[in-house]
RNA sequence: GCUCGCGUAGUGUAGCGGCCCAUCAUGAAGCCCUCUCGAGGCUUCGACCCGGGUUCAAAUCCCGGCGCGAGCACCA
């Protein structure tokens, strides 16, 4: 039998030199799920060979896309959470000066011209395989349409440059694709205080990503495969610079069955409108959301690690990572009770206690134990316990306390030493009316119980025995998961 | 339409010429343990997309088919 692999497969072309990699999110908004991904393969491999990770904020949209000035802190936070590395920033949007300056360059090496067709036509003219007049302009024409196009003599949508590929090229991706266009930062101005309405020729992705790569010395890019035609556009650049790129690995799409299609974009745009409350709303397949939810990042991190890097498409369901943040939290979650749909017994008969304690987690006893006054001799039982109780067995064990036999509202000791083969259910006595919230479909449900009094802080999470895991809020409890 | 990529149990994943009547996890079923329907332990179930070829030998290499996905934006 050969021998298993676990986690990540080796990095390919580890040369002398350190290993860098990068994490390059747009800040229109804050993290979502699917950027997990990129980020723990990155960084695993950063921190397996002691290499650098770089988060770069690719924030070259002003407009379809704007950056969200609150982002940027939000998701390097975001990142040190998950990955526990402090990574080398870099915004893009500080940097357009060497973009520009290696537009001119390539501009200068006839690399690249100043295409004045419109979208559609340029898309007929790459469809036939044909070339655009403006394709044979000599250099002084292109550098001054360049400048036309910097100076506000061309308005938005009047010009591009293009990288000068070939025309023929059998995928048609990679015909003279576009590397800056205009955007009007005048109406439109970038976020960042100090960028505002300073440029107005912005790079596209795959200018700016590969120039920047360069610059940074990035050794390997481990991404989607949907960015598998980005990287050929990019090595034809980098072709005409006369630079080595990096190795590329590429990952397949993955769909959760539980999230439907989302955008950043979309996210946002329903947050301003109040759909949701903010980037941490239950219903969001963020990463503020999950981390409300109690979510651990070493629970994100094997999740990931156990998909890999296959380039094939697959569909998980949500409970693959669950299971992985139980096998953590279990341990760390001290357990409490809390009763849906209430309905009150007082105990009769029996040595009742005046309390009893009960421990907080059934094998560790670094929580403190709960103590439980049970002098009012009424306690709290879930509905669907006592129904089940009329249909089947009136008999039940109160777990931590009695057997009772449950007749007309009264539960009847029959003995405090568990006598067996009762079924155990749970039961609250002096607890505080508090709302369960949970996610499903894309709404909030909200299930009132009572909950056992308890000293937890805010922000702790529990176990509700016999329910799932959940946070306990100022408002209430929202649930982790069972 | 053109281009690119991918197809191993229900879901993920390992293996990438002989060690494979195929790994591990998850899931389902059952049992054990436990004063939770949680956790833990054990058992069982279940897969190499199809068809050719190469080879003494193919999940693994080649070709064809089928299926799925992505790119072809003045988004990232």
């Amino acid at each position: 039998m050969k021998e298993r692999r676990v986690g990540l497969p080796d990095l390919p072309d580890v040369g002398e030199g350190t290993v860098v990699l990068r994490f390059a999110p747009n800040p229109n908004g804050l993290l979502s799920f699917g950027h997990s991904r990129g980020l723990i393969i990155n960084s695993e491999y950063a921190k397996a060979h002691n290499g650098t990770l770089i988060l770069r904020f690719d924030d070259t949209d002003t407009i379809q896309k704007a950056p969200l000035l609150s982002a940027y802190e939000k998701i390097e936070e975001e990142v040190e959470w998950l990955t526990g590395l402090k990574p080398k920033i870099i915004i893009a949007s500080e940097r357009m000066e060497y973009y520009h300056k290696h537009a001119v360059q390539l501009l200068e090496m006839d690399g690249a011209y100043i295409c004045l067709c419109s979208g559609d036509e340029f898309k007929e003219i790459r469809k036939n395989k044909q070339e655009c007049s403006h394709r044979h302009q000599d250099i002084e024409e292109n550098l001054d349409l360049w400048m036309q196009m910097k100076d506000g003599r061309l308005k938005p949508g009047d010009a591009v440059m293009r990288v000068k590929t070939d025309m023929t090229l059998p995928n048609p991706a990679l015909r003279d694709w576009p590397a800056f266009r205009i955007q009007d930062t005048k109406t439109n101005p970038h976020p960042r205080p100090n960028i505002g309405s300073r440029w107005r020729v912005w790079p596209l992705l795959d200018f700016q990503s590969a120039v920047e790569d360069h610059l940074q010395n990035v050794t390997h890019i481990i991404r989607g495969k949907d960015l598998m035609d980005s990287t050929r556009k990019q090595l034809l650049l980098y072709d005409k610079f006369g630079w080595e790129y990096p190795t590329t690995i590429y990952w397949g799409r993955v769909k959760i069955h539980e999230y439907g299609g989302f955008s950043t974009s979309q996210i946002r745009r329903d947050i301003e409108s109040g759909k949701y409350s903010n980037w941490d709303d239950i219903r969001l397949p963020t990463i503020a959301s999950m981390r409300r939810k109690g979510m651990n990042a070493e629970a994100l991190k094997a999740f990931w690690i156990e998909l890999g890097l296959t380039q094939k498409d697959i569909s998980v369901p949500l409970s693959s990572l669950f299971s992985h943040d139980t096998k953590i939290i279990d341990i760390k979650t001290p357990r409490i009770s809390f009763v849906r749909e209430p309905k009150s017994l007082e105990l009769v008969g029996g040595e009742l206690p005046a309390s009893i304690t009960v421990p907080s987690h059934p094998e560790h006893s670094n929580f403190k134990p709960r103590i439980i006054d049970l002098s009012t001799k009424i306690i709290m039982v879930e509905k669907a316990d006592i129904d089940e109780a009329l249909s089947k067995s009136n008999k039940f064990r109160l777990k931590d306390l009695a057997d009772i036999e449950i007749t007309d509202g009264k539960a009847i000791i029959t003995s405090i030493d568990s006598a067996g083969g009762l079924r155990i259910i749970h039961w609250v006595a002096n607890g505080k009316e508090t709302n369960l919230y949970y996610n499903e479909d894309d709404g909030i449900n909200c299930q009132k119980g009572i909950l056992e009094n308890h000293s937890h802080p805010i922000g702790t999470q529990v176990q509700l025995e016999r329910i799932g895991y959940a946070v306990i809020e100022e408002t209430g409890l929202v649930l982790s998961h069972n």
